[in-house]
DNA sequence: AGCCAGGCTCTCG
DNA sequence: CGAGAGCATGGC
């Protein structure tokens, strides 16, 4: 027996769904897919596993989206609130973006590309958890191989909520994967090292002992990067990229990043790849929204955008 | 074939 | 301390 609610979401425009639904995408319909202008994905609601599909029937400045949620257990008002609350932040739906394009107006690169990139926003993990254990994946490795492996860990640790006939993968919670074999890890790819990387920081949560979440609270982004820290295989680069993606800190901006560095050198200096400091440099005109900006160059080279 | 890929830790001098 | 090795796996 499944469950079955519909509502309107509210969303601050200007917001583009269908870029930033895509984007967030990663192309596997049993965990977070986007098919025919629908988005889909697991999100858990006190302990409830929920498939929420979301769409829009509207534009970029007048976004009309609706969720449909589904579940096998019967969802009370408290369900739904704290559902549409997921959504909210998935999409980073009440984000002004306005502030960010005023800001970025003298720098032409920037101007033009958030023009063309006009309404795009930078999607969140539903929880800190899973943006930090992905980035721990991510190190070192390129992107192909780091979500090929996201994927079997989904797959073999995540729980799993039956609609219509498909099966949907909901994001692995810390007690998994701590309780994991290493032998298991191995299995999805990641290398000796990094298994205990992730059995580290999934005991760590699990625990108590580090509760990720709560760090979305803090104010100095020094003292988040200070925190995960204590969690062995987390350093600047993956603590950067767990507030980026994990807790909406727009601000953050990973200048070491590899990637990152080759972009901004496509954009900014004809392919002459640039160190840490001038990829800080070169960020300052991008104010309070550093990492917003990158994440925007990224996209406008994945979309083969030219300089 | 071999080297590198959106790092991090450990070891050694 | 700073430098260097080692890591899993896919793509070039």
């Amino acid at each position: 027996m499944i469950f079955a609610e519909k509502l309107e979401i509210v969303a601050l425009p200007p917001f583009r769904f269908d870029l930033s639904a895509e984007i967030f995408a990663n192309g596997d319909r049993q965990i977070r897919a986007y098919e025919k202008g629908m988005f889909r994905q697991i999100i858990r609601a006190d302990g409830k596993l929920i498939l929420v599909t979301v769409e829009s029937a509207g534009t970029v400045d007048k976004p009309k989206l609706s969720a449909e949620f589904r579940s096998d257990r019967e969802l009370t008002q408290k369900d739904k609130k704290k559902a549409e609350g997921a959504i909210s932040v998935l999409f980073n739906l009440n984000f002004d973006l306005a502030p960010f394009y005023e800001q970025v107006k003298a720098d032409k690169i920037m101007a033009c590309i958030t023009q063309k990139l006009r309404g795009l926003k930078s999607s969140t993990t539903q929880t800190v958890f899973e943006a930090l254990i992905d980035s721990i994946v991510e190190q070192q490795i390129s992107l192909k191989v780091a979500n090929g492996i996201e994927k079997k860990l989904i797959k073999k640790f995540g729980d799993t909520l039956g609609v219509e006939g498909e099966v949907y993968y909901a994001y692995p919670t810390p007690q998994k994967l701590a309780s994991a074999s290493s032998e298991e890890l191995r299995q999805c790819g990641l290398s000796v090292r990094k298994a205990e990387y992730l059995k580290g920081v999934s005991k760590l949560v699990a625990d108590g002992k580090l509760d990720v979440e709560k760090l979305k609270n803090y104010d100095s982004a020094d003292e988040i990067i200070r925190e995960l820290d204590r969690g062995r295989g987390v350093g600047v680069w993956t603590a950067e990229l767990t507030m980026l993606r994990g807790m909406q800190r727009l601000e953050t901006l990973p200048a070491d990043d590899l990637g990152l560095r080759r972009t901004i050198s496509y954009y900014y200096c004809n392919g002459k790849m640039i160190t840490p400091a001038e990829t800080r440099q070169i960020a300052k005109g991008w104010g309070k929204w550093k990492g917003l900006a990158a994440y925007y160059l990224v996209i406008a080279e994945m979309l083969g955008t030219e300089p």
